[in-house]
Formats: structure tokens, sequence, C-alpha cells
DNA sequence: ATGTCTTTCTTCGGCCTAAGGAGAAACTCC
DNA sequence: GGAGTTTCTCCTTAGGCCGAAGAAAGACAT
């Protein structure tokens, strides 16, 4: 109970960067006066809440100021992508204070990519921005993450780390509680606590890169489905007569928008004859033809054109089905900004006509490079913020969690059904 | 605090209908044997429980049989649809013990609508089988219900009603808390409680009949999405060349297989030369087609045949978006059964090379024609079991509500954030 | 038959913690 | 300078959960 209703407290002051006061958390979390003091007394001994300067007075006593102490911990979020690995470094308000990353193919070597996270995560640590106890590890993985075996990549699409027990391994080398979820659903909360989907409740996160995939938050909770693979928005159908996916399907979202295919159509468009700078381009990349339609190549901008119209298809049938109130858009095509982004809504407003679409708020996310990263670490910081007892410490050498924060709490209360 | 903890108790007692003991409730909610004995005794006070005979003992004193006391009050589900009304007469337990049907085409008279309800509430609180009190009226409603605007049917759909408060005015008539909803999600909830899915947290229903809709259940809740309307999956997009939907795209779910656009194919079918009993029908239904399909009418079959097939799709992009533990799918479509299930399936099985879909568990509703209405019902009860003051009585002449369960709650503790 | 053990349920005392009121602190406004 | 406000704290009260002890009722072994 009351450690419920200190999370709950410091939740409220984490949400408010600018500072709190007492009153202000008795009116907003529904709890009285005294009941809050008792519980900021408690989080400031714990150096969770700090106090600093008098606001200014509203005609009475000037209320003391309270913060959330971003500095008491540091958090280290990792993303594990096919290609590469990205470490940030962020303090309790995710913000990143230093980064890092390493192009590195992983699928084939598990103990070389395990000694590489270890050599990050001490690179990390070792930097003066490292602030505090490190809280603990977050990992975002390029494949989805089954709520019964949390602690292993997908043996189908990674067969060489099929035993390999990825977080445990991590806890044992670094100590800290490791926390592991599949990369679109970092970037979702990523989104959630420093992006665009602060206090929003409902929205979708998709990353279009290699693969296309979504992370649902529903109700400011990830939403996993009954087996902890929900997302998997790159394999809906967007054109039954499109072109072949590798899941043997045809016209998949992932088959039409995917980096590997938009690389492909330009190719074949250059193979055809068709006039482009990127014909010029050795190795082309999604990244190239981003750059490429910027500087207005014709190509290139048709190419990109094209995807935001798939893309709308995809995310018109998710505004039907699940009605978020936004949708973020990241990942490499992202950054193609508006010239994605304007006929995406076009391809919306061709469906208009009819429920939530027309509401429908699309944007891209700004977060950049690390986004996934920053989400990882997030993952850290959502774990601690629900259930405290994280920052008071290393109460046991808890095994790596994943998925579910506990849906029932004992001690005076029993949790929502 | 105490009446979330009896909350808890009382919705697992309802849950077993065979009877718990105290030591169960205690086991199972991970109260105290103490806190349990105490909760039960105010519940048996009020009549919520009653204890039966001594089971077996287990080697131990036997334990004393609880029962969640189903007719101690007894609760009214209406299902307005377009062209009928049905009502259903239940006990707590969601079992029906007295149901009407009236078609009724009601889009132009809200008044002859409004006495019409009023009518059967009054003939069904009038049967003896109306044990103990009116708990309350469910109302599910053939239109997406807005979070803001719960009372309020869609003015596009149903202009005549566009200032018509229904569920005030049936308050306000019988004087008994009006719960509302739409039809698809009434379908998920009455399946949630009496239905295929029990004991399941996160399914999907699809109801396919003049209209196609889905009702989420979400962690044992109904998901709304943002703005109250989610689960348009009509308006998803199956076939980007198929027929015209009244939405103003082509091939939209809703186009292909609702009950409307089956009948039109079986008619330009006939009209093409096709041969077929179906020619000899006079004013051709939905009905009439799933009846010659179970004679083995070729068209017919292949109608449905196609319906299912289109409908796999449909299936298919909301397994792989949202992953639920099963999809449950009802409406008039349904009562073909295997002769939808088969293409179906066959139909899902072609995607299941990957994700979600490969797990699916696509059932047939077996709750027959007043499904919605039983759902309606369940609405009342599922709002009574979240807040057992329902049961204690009309503390207040409480507006009309719909949609959210509050998610925080005051007095000895705040609620899930 | 009798005693022991097990399981279930109740009673009682203790403790945690939230609420409420009184009061102190610190400022504004008249 | 006084009245009024707003913020925060201290103290008392009370709700309600827990644990321990005990009572109830049967199984089982000797």
């Amino acid at each position: 109970m009351r450690s419920h209703n200190a999370s709950v407290i410091a939740n409220l002051a984490f949400g408010r960067p600018a500072g709190v006061s007492r009153s202000d958390l008795a009116r907003e979390s529904g709890l009285s006066a005294s009941t809050v003091s008792a519980i900021v007394a408690d989080l400031m001994g714990a150096e969770l809440l700090t106090s600093s300067h008098l606001a200014r007075s509203s005609g009475g006593r000037p209320p003391i100021v309270l913060r959330f102490n971003t500095k008491r911990n540091h958090i280290i979020g990792i993303e594990l992508g096919v290609s590469h690995v990205s470490v940030v470094l962020s303090d309790l308000a995710g913000e990143v204070v230093w980064r890092n990353r390493v192009e590195w193919y992983m699928p084939e070597d598990p103990p070389g990519t395990l000694r590489l996270i270890g050599a990050l995560v001490d690179e990390a640590r070792a930097r003066p921005e490292a602030t505090g106890e490190l809280l603990g590890l977050g990992l975002a993985v390029p494949c989805p993450v089954d709520a019964l075996t949390p602690d292993r990549l997908s043996p189908r699409l990674f067969p060489a780390w099929s035993e390999v027990r990825l977080a445990a391994q991590l806890h044992h080398r670094v100590g800290v509680r490791v926390f592991v979820d599949n990369d679109a659903n970092c970037g979702a909360i990523a989104e959630f606590y420093v992006g665009a989907g602060v206090d929003i409740p409902d929205f979708t996160f998709i990353k279009v890169a290699t693969g296309v995939g979504a992370g649902h938050m529903v109700q400011s909770h990830v939403y996993r489905g009954f087996s902890g693979i929900a997302g998997e928005i790159g394999h809906t159908t967007v054109d039954p007569k499109g072109r072949p996916c590798r899941c043997g399907l045809r016209g998949c979202l992932e088959a039409e928008i995917g980096s590997g295919a938009i690389v492909e159509k330009a190719l074949e468009a250059i193979a055809a004859g068709r006039e482009s700078a990127l014909a010029e381009v050795a190795g082309l990349t999604l990244a190239d033809i981003v750059a490429a339609a910027e500087r207005g190549d014709a190509l290139a901008l048709e190419l990109i054109h094209d995807a935001g119209a798939h893309l709308g298809v995809g995310v018109a049938n998710l505004l039907n089905l699940m009605n978020p109130a936004r949708v973020i858009i990241g990942g490499r095509l992202a950054e193609a900004g508006d010239l994605l982004l304007e006929p995406l809504r076009e391809s919306l407003r061709a469906r208009a006509l009819w429920t939530s679409v027309e509401r429908a708020d699309v944007v891209i996310s700004s977060l950049g490079e690390e986004q996934i990263a920053i989400g990882a670490a997030a993952l850290v910081l959502r774990a601690a913020l629900a259930d405290l007892s994280l920052f008071w410490g290393s109460e046991a050498a808890v095994p790596p969690v994943s998925a579910p924060v506990a849906r029932l709490w004992r001690n005076g209360g029993v949790g929502h059904p």
C-alpha cells in the first residue's frame, strides 16, 4: 500500500521536471496532505526527491519546490541490432549523457557479442557522466520477445543464439538487473518517456528500417498480446498482389517498404533505364535514397512517396483496429520526414470518411539514431518507477525480468484484477 | 481498500460457480485467511454470497462451500439493432432466464423506440423469473460509442437521434443505472463472462452481420482506444481492388463479407446465369444463403467460402497487430459454422510462416441469437463486480455510465496508474 | 475406540498507514 | 499591522490486514 502510493508520488514528481509542491502532489494523487508529506519525507530520505528553492507565493505560504533527483542513478540502454550495437548512458530523466555505436554483425557470434556489450558497459560506467549507482541495464533486441522465454532470442531468426541466455549472462557479468524487450516496444517506451508519446496513454510506435515493427502503448502500458509478439505490423498485408515477402506471402508492409525492398525497387528502376543520381552510387542504401530525395531526385522521391502511401494503408488498418491517439514513425525511413509523411497522410485522407482515421495524428519521431537504445534505458526507468524497491538496492539477485509488471500486489491490498 | 478486496473476493466467487471455500479464496486472492473470513461475512450479510453444504474433507475439517448468489438480482440486457430490439432477462451468472425479440426499424423513430424499450423492460420485470431487485440496464447500440458523449448515438449514422439522450431517458423511465456500449464490445463482454472468452484475458470478438465490427478484450478489459472507437475492423482493407464500400473505399472487409455484399454477390451470380437453388428465393437474405450452403448448394458454398477467405485476411492482420489469444466469430454469418471456419483457417495457414498467426485459435461463438443482448446484461454485471457498491443500492441517481471503469481509487490507496 | 494429524475457519491483539484537524510557517493584500 | 491564504507538519483516530492461537470437524493409524 505505502509502497504503491510512494510509487504514485514518485511518478508524479518524475512527470514534473520543473518541480512540484507537496500540495500539488496531494491534489494530483488524491492522497491527503499529511500522507503526501510522509511519503515525500521517505523519498527525500532515499534521495529520490530533492527540495530546492521556494516558489512564488500565490497569496499564502510559498510552496517548497520538489524535484525528482535525476542524477541519483544512471542507466545504460543497449540496442542490439542485427548489424550494430548502440549504447546510451542516461540519467533518471531519460536524458542521454553519453553515447556510443559500434558496427557489429551479431547473428553468428554470441560470445563476441557478449564481450562487446560487456566492454561497452564498462566504458559507459567509467564515464564521469555516470553519476550515482548503475540502476540497471536495458536491452533492446531485434526480434520478438516471447513472454514464456524472455531471455532467448528467436531461434528461428538467430539459430546460433538458441542456447544463449543473454540477459542472464549480462546480469552475471555486470551485477545489476537486466530488462529485455523487443526493439519496437523499446521505441514506444522511449517515446512515452521522452518523446512524442509523453502523456499519451494510447499510441503506437512504428519502426521502419530493415524490418517493420510496431510497439503499442495501451493505457500507458506496453501491450504485448497473448504470447508477447503483438505489433508485427510488418507482416500485415497492404497489397495482396505486391512483392513477395520473406514470410512467404505477397505484399506484406515489410516487403514493400523495408529498406531492402526500397533499395531493390531503386535498383530495378535503374536497371530498367530510369534516370537518377542513384545510378552513380555504389552499394546503394536507404540512407542514400533518402538523401537523394531531399536533393530532389525524381526516382528517390517517387520511391519515398510510394513507401509513404503503402505505409498509409497499414496505418489506416491500425487506426481502424486499435484507434490509438497518435502514431509515431521512427527508424531509418522516418528520416525522410515530410517527404514520407505527406503521401502517408494523403493515403489516410483517402480513408477519412470513416471512423478514427479522420482524427489521425501521425508524426515522426524526433529522438534520432539512438531512439531504440533510449527506450532500452527507459525500460529500466519504467520498472523502477513502478516498483521503487529497485532503487533501494539489490535486495536479491533477482533474475532478469522482461515483460509483465506484476498485476497483483500483496500486503495491505491486492492489485487491480 | 476493503471495498476493493471485497470486489476481488466477489469476482473469485463469481468465477467459481461450483462453489469455493474460504481457504480457496485466501489462496487465490493472496489475502490472509482472517481477512477473507471477514470479507465473506460482509458479503454474506449482503446476501451476495451464500453458504450451502460442506464439501468432502481432504484429510481435515471439511470446507464450507460458498456460492455467488446468482438470484440476488436480475439484469436486463437490450440489444438495439437497426431493425430489431432483443431483450434478455438474466440472473447474476449471466444466465438467460427469459428473452424477447421484436422487429423494429429504429433509425427514424426515437420516441417510439423509447416506448418500445420501456414496454419490453416492464414486461421483463414482471416475469416471475425476475428474482430480487433489478440491478441495472445494459444497452448495446449499433454504432461506435464515443468516450466523450457516451449517451449519444452517432449523429452521422442516425441523424434523427442526434438530440436524444437515450440512456438518460431510460434511466429516468426505469429508475436504475443504464450502461451503454457498442454492440461488438458487448459481444466481447458476453464471451468473456459466459462464452468462449472465459478466463482469456486477451481476445477479440468479431461480429459479422450487416456490418462487421470487433470488440477487443485486452488484459480482461474492453479496449476502446483513444476516442472509444477501436475495433472498426470492417473498414480495414482486405483487397484494394475489391468492391466499393459505403465508406468510399474499395475492398473493405465489410464491403466484401457484410450481409449486403454477400447477398449482392449472389444476385449478381444468378443474374449472370449461375445455377443455384437461391434463384428461387424471393427477398434473398444471408440466412437463406447459409441454409442453402448447408444443403450443399454450390453457389452458396462458394459465397461462404469466399467470405471465410476474405475474413481470414482481416483476421491475419488482426493477429499480427494485436496477437490475441483467441478470435471469436459471431453474428449472422457465423451461423455457417465450419463452412466459414475452414476457408478462414486455410487463409490463415497460408500466412503461417510468420508470427502469431501460427498459434491462432479461431472459434465460432456459441451464444446464439441473443449474444449481443447477453453482453449488454454482462455490462451491468461487470460494472457491479468491479464496484460492489452498485449492489448495495442506489446511493444516488448517478447519471448513466458507459465506458471507463475508474482507474484511480481513493480511500486507502490509489489505483494502478 | 482413541489419539494424532490435517485442514478449515474464527477470534483477538498488534501494527501499518491513511485521514482529519489543529496549528505553525510564510507570504499577500488591504 | 492585521486578516486572509496557502503550504506544510504534528498528533490523534480509525480502518483494515496480518499473524498467532485456538476451535471445529473430519481422516487415519494403532
